[in-house]
DNA sequence: CGCCTACTTAGATATCTGTCAACTCAAGCA
DNA sequence: TGCTTGAGTTGACAGATATCTAAGTAGGCG
């Protein structure tokens, strides 16, 4: 791929950004995958992709999704695989899409709302 | 403020991307709030409020964490002001924050993954 | 009133990002 | 072998963004 990706880091990945200050590292990290999900396109790509119906999505049934082109949309996937949000494989002609689902997880552990306060 | 923000609409706010194809509208608000935690500097701004004793910050508790100058820190907190995810209020000569834990808990929300799938 | 401290706003600039058109790569099929 | 279709890559470009310096605004205090 492109740039060099961390990707989990378990051990910081999940502490919730309301218990205590997140450290420097692991905030550039964390920020990449939100970044990522910063773009209304790739939100529904990744909505597309993590809802759909046996967990895999071809490429070609999220273009036509979209008033893009295909190569745009070959590009917010690109980000959203280097963000560690979904991972691919092609199968034959078609490319399938699936998400990173604890990945996911662990950035809603992240947000997540200590109890009280 | 500067442009117009929509913040908070309880009823497209809280459910799973992965339990169902995210609307576009409610994806634009969405993203507006994963963007905004996109960058290192906010996301750690945002973890320092969060977590901060006594639910509230003074910004001139926040500039000097950070190796930036002080109009660059205030120029993340407007952001963060405006993707809804804090609040802020000027008590005296200091300037306060707190963050908005409802809207926090509603991104956790949407990261959810469901239960077995 | 004047001055100092704490933010915020404005303007400038270098970098990044979303998008498309054109091209390349991979797989299936005649 | 060559054609066709699906997907990713490259290059270009308009628009957004992170950062700084300089200037403005608000509140306390002598």
């Amino acid at each position: 791929m492109a740039k060099q990706l961390t990707v989990l880091e378990p051990e910081v990945c999940c502490t919730p950004l309301a218990a205590a200050t997140v450290p420097a590292e692991a905030a550039v990290d964390l920020a990449a995958a939100f970044k990522a999900m910063g773009d209304p396109v790739r939100l529904q790509l990744l909505s597309m992709i993590a809802s759909a119906d046996g967990g895999e999505v071809c490429v070609c049934d999220l273009t036509p999704a979209f008033d893009l082109t295909g190569p745009t949309i070959s590009h917010h996937l690109k980000v959203l695989r280097e963000a560690g949000l979904v991972e691919s494989d092609r199968r034959g002609t078609w490319v399938w899409y699936r998400a990173n689902r604890p990945r996911m997880a662990a950035l809603s552990a992240v947000l997540d709302i200590a109890p009280a306060a």
